[in-house]
DNA sequence: GGCGTGACTTGAA
DNA sequence: ATTCAAGCCACGC
């Protein structure tokens, strides 16, 4: 009936489930999170799936763009949370960005395969 | 039911 | 190296 979106918000329960499966002390990408669920290149619906995130359950803050950069720390709570929480689980971040972030990187694509 | 925005990505100038 | 532009899908008003 009239209009309708999804339906189910099954895009967003896989991305909380693809954010919870990410292994400790790793990260990944919106692109990779979106290539996953076959969104193809719309990775900003990752990003907005994250806004709609229940913040406790999912660790939104191993989720960074491709560049490693922590983009959506200002989402946060407290922007630093994402940068200690990371630190926290081994990953070293400066200025924002994780350090050897190819070796950290995550890809559900690829490793949940 | 249309327009704008958004935690992105990629390519080209 | 950098900056600009377009593509993408969903949500809010």
């Amino acid at each position: 009936m009239s209009k309708k979106t999804s339906g189910e918000p099954n895009f967003f329960e896989n991305v909380y489930e693809v954010c919870m499966l990410i292994p400790k002390g790793r990260v990944t990408s919106y692109g990779a999170i979106a290539r996953y669920l076959g969104t193809g290149m719309s990775a900003r619906m990752v990003g907005w799936a994250m806004n709609a995130t229940p913040n406790k359950k999912v660790p939104a803050h191993r989720v960074v763009n491709s560049q490693g950069l922590l983009t959506g720390k200002h989402h946060f709570k407290p922007p630093s949370a994402m940068e200690s929480r990371l630190r926290k689980e081994g990953v070293k971040v400066v200025k924002d960005k994780i350090v050897d972030f190819e070796k950290k990187f995550w890809d559900p694509s690829k490793e949940l395969l």
